[in-house]
DNA sequence: CGATTAATGCAATTATAGTTGCATAACAGG
DNA sequence: CCTGTTATGCAACTATAATTGCATTAATCG
């Protein structure tokens, strides 16, 4: 921290000459873009030539305009979105609660740029027309696919929930057909499983759904329907949260589709369930 | 947006190489970070020559890299945190995704003033201390004892998922004892089966944690250790994001505390996967 | 298998960014 | 009003980044 950009200017404040004060307007004001320009494009937006850049760079101890920069940089990092909700929530260093709360709200956030509700909708529409939904998952993602099946059979769906290896998986997939559907989830890797469901699925003419991670880029041919969002920083402990939230939407839009319908199915459940108790 | 990057990518999807898909995952993960770096930088991080990089941004119809690199700058803008925060939040009219992204932005923001680390903490040094641990769960919450099992188990704890009802379930509880923990889930409900499977974890000495939601207030006995949080409004769809947060943070808070040892379990589970491959 | 094509890395080249010596302009103190 | 000092811009120069031709390798198809 001593050797930071503000520390720096504190320490030359007197030395400071015209030109070095309208760089900083520039630089200070917005940090997060100006660390991506060069010298000559700070200096043109401070009106000083690109040679106060340098100048001002070493005067403050750094060996040269990239160098500065490069500490720009790092202090944006230290203080980026979602390390400021964390330390806006916590304050204390060390909370992983905090910190893992800032980083899902930060990349649920997110996920509003990766997917728009149309495609939901269209996604929303192909499992309503289908006359039977198969889930295919393998690992973690087995956890998500045992969600959606669980709200898909209370909406009155028919489905299958598919999460095996080799021959046992290819035996599930017998049944699948013209008129049904295939939804397979696919996360950090991209399992053979999955893309041999989704060949076969193609063969017998059966309509596909993928729910994916950024792995959904090395999908070899698209599906009908993709959706997809990144779920965190590469670094971070990666959650289920953002798959989750797509699933949730896809839910909902069926029962708002529907009008009722799957509504209408819940309530027999509750009268089924007392009828077991 | 036509000619956003994302967009470019998905037009030509399938002209993309090898060396392309690693170059989008590293540009994609981070893009905050990636705009800043040259394109060796992000070809180095790639594991791919500066060349590809080049000639990716050729393929999706920049000039060369540093075009590429300025779009991928405007983009960045315009997905700044606090911007977003206000879109999801103001434009969320029918649009169900939008509505439900913020609904859980705010209850998982609003969960850091139920449950503290310390808590976690408890709970999660109880954990390591257990011989073996039980996870007991009825309907949908089945799926975060599901999740939570994979997690425990690949870092090495001794687990056992139960789901069953009645005689099933009792029989299951049989093996537990003064050295073993017992986990429960309950939301929305106090299934009798959780009751149950508290009053006799008491009975033989066993540690006790309940994972729930405001349901929590009204356990008869008071477990040993407690972690929960509401949901969300009444009237809202309840998701099962806020009890998955703190199921994530009480397998990082473990992670921490025994200092690696679970990091190693990981890398024999690694090990172990190739073998079967 | 061999032939053909595409993909990739290397290295030479070109373009751009960064740096610095020098001349000029602005200013302060004599 | 002159003189010395400092700040600044210009332009030449150096360093770094980007590009591209070419050779090699890997993959595909007959």
């Amino acid at each position: 921290m001593a050797h930071s950009l503000a520390n720096q200017i504190d320490r030359y404040r007197d030395k400071l000459t015209e030109a070095d004060q309208r760089l900083l307007d520039v630089l200070l004001r917005d940090p997060g873009q100006s660390a991506m320009l060069s010298a000559a494009e700070v200096a043109r937006e401070a009106g000083v030539h690109a040679a106060a850049a340098v100048r001002l760079a070493q005067k403050l101890g750094y060996e040269g305009y990239p160098d500065m920069r490069s500490a720009l940089r790092s202090e944006i990092v230290a203080s980026d979105s979602s390390r400021r909700i964390a330390e806006t929530l916590a304050g204390s260093e060390g909370d992983l609660l905090a910190s893992l709360i800032a980083s899902e709200v930060d990349t649920l956030l997110g996920l509003i740029q990766h997917i728009d509700q149309a495609a939901i909708e269209d996604a929303a529409k192909a499992m309503l027309k289908a006359r039977s939904i198969a889930l295919c998952a393998q690992g973690n993602s087995v956890v998500l696919a045992d969600l959606l099946d669980r709200r898909l059979r209370r909406a009155g769906f028919r489905t299958s929930l598919i999460t095996g290896q080799g021959r046992e998986l290819a035996e599930r997939l017998i049944p699948l057909g013209r008129n049904d559907m295939l939804v397979c989830f696919a996360f950090r890797r991209l399992p053979r499983e999955v893309t041999g469901a989704l060949d076969h699925a193609r063969q017998v003419g059966a309509t596909t759904l993928v729910i994916a991670d950024h792995i959904a880029r090395r999908l070899p041919r698209t599906p009908d329907h993709v959706l997809a969002a990144p779920r965190g920083r590469a670094e971070e402990f990666l959650t289920l949260t953002v798959p989750m939230a797509i699933c949730n939407a896809l839910i909902l839009t069926i029962a708002r589709i529907d009008g009722g319908q799957s509504v209408s199915t819940l309530d027999a459940l509750e009268t089924l369930i007392k009828r077991f108790d």
